[in-house]
DNA sequence: GAATTTTCTTGATATTTATCAAATACCTCT
DNA sequence: AGAGGTATTTGATAAATATCAAGAAAATTC
């Protein structure tokens, strides 16, 4: 656990827009500054933090990419998301004060710390930050919603596009490419998180190759036909009349 | 939509504990029943909330039993949760100011009308208030993750006995008992719930009354061997060595 | 850079769950 | 109480996905 006390400010981020709450004047900005105890570095393959782990702050992610995962009593787990920059990580751990997934870096990353106390103190006197942080635990909520359906409704074909557009949709939102992207996951971690079998998963992407939807190197993803991986994922289930 | 203006009081409302913070003081508790504007009664079948309709409250229930649902763009619905008496709806509606999902009285209801912006203040002057909002968000992620596990990795059965073992603990911390419940969804309802058709639902009940493990007349279910749900949750997927 | 390990793909087969269908039970309304 | 509608159960069959297995490709380690 290496913890840089590199002394760093929100204000100046580029990242702010996507993790800070926009429209604070000059003095709300500096006092956010305080919020940022430190950043912290992870290694691919470290954990962030762990189930059961004693919960004190949030992560917002600077740079990497992350997944997170729970763990059945039996040992099987299942990933509950892939977050990237931006994203902020760690509100399982507010309700019992203890961590109840382990966030594992897939890639080498950085976090900046936010003291959970401090953040309680400081939304109660910026309004605007008050807001965002009920923002984004309903964020997380909606997104959860959204897993559920996928999860409980849809067939292998309608989970790995819904995935493929979401991430897209997300890199591009931070200035990546709209048609490419690099995986940081193996299939194994796709597969969990869609409730599937990295064999389900592997096949599905080479159907996808064969109908000239996707071009697929290993984690290289192109989508050569954003629109028929829409119409994979909402006219699955539409009955002809 | 009928709101009754009728005066009321978390102050002696004997559901405090399951959806207030506790150790208020006279004051702060005095405060709090300014922040419940109205309850509201909904008859079995009426929408609380819509998907698509402007947020502007959280909703406690008080009496009654209900289901979220969220769409999908080609009609299908997915049940995302069961709510009943104690727990707060319509933490959906936050992140975009509207809601995401449908909130169904599966009964006769009431739920107190909790205005957001109102709770916003309030938690900003009462600590406890504030810690409070965060557990309950926090609370319905770390939900949402069971979900996520249950529906990516579990089967049929296993599924089932999760959802039979977590509705009658819910129901006995409220005094219920912990062995019988009464089922206020259909078969359907259960079934999008879990990611199942209703056809397996049955089948998989039926399965469980032939095992001795339950005794199901329609809606109402005795549990005869809660060991017996919990191990076939927690072992399906150990392998013998 | 060769060896080892991990990841990925593909095929054959098994299992689980969905689908279609029909009969029965139950509830609600008049 | 009876009629109509809704919900549930059960059977037969189909479809989707998992499992097992083996080889290929890529990444990592020494």
């Amino acid at each position: 656990m290496i913890t840089q006390s590199i002394k760093v400010a929100c204000s100046n981020c580029n990242l702010r827009e996507l993790c800070m709450p926009l429209g604070l004047n000059e003095d709300e900005l500096k006092r956010l500054d305080d919020l940022v105890a430190a950043r912290r570095k992870i290694s691919r393959g470290d954990i962030l933090y762990r189930n059961g782990e004693k919960f004190s702050a949030l992560y917002a992610i600077r740079t990497g990419f992350f997944k997170t995962t729970v763990a059945a009593e039996d040992g099987r787990d299942q990933v509950t998301g892939f977050q990237m920059a931006g994203e902020v990580i760690g509100l399982d751990g507010i309700v019992s004060d203890h961590h109840t997934c382990d966030a594992v870096a897939l890639e080498d990353a950085e976090v900046c710390v936010m003291n959970f106390d401090r953040l309680e103190d400081l939304s109660r006197e910026i309004n605007a930050l008050q807001r965002h942080v009920h923002k984004i635990m309903s964020r997380e909520i909606v997104r959860e919603n959204g897993v559920m359906l996928l999860l409980g409704s849809m067939r292998a074909d309608e989970r790995l596009a819904a995935f493929l557009l979401n991430l897209v949709q997300r890199l591009h939102a931070r200035g990546f490419s709209q048609s490419e992207l690099v995986l940081r996951m193996t299939r194994e971690e796709i597969g969990s998180y869609l409730g599937l079998k990295l064999e389900t998963v592997s096949r599905t992407f080479s159907k996808f190759v064969e109908e000239g939807i996707v071009e697929v190197k290993q984690r290289h993803v192109r989508i050569l036909n954003p629109e028929a991986l829409k119409l994979i994922v909402n006219t699955q289930n539409c009955q002809p009349i």
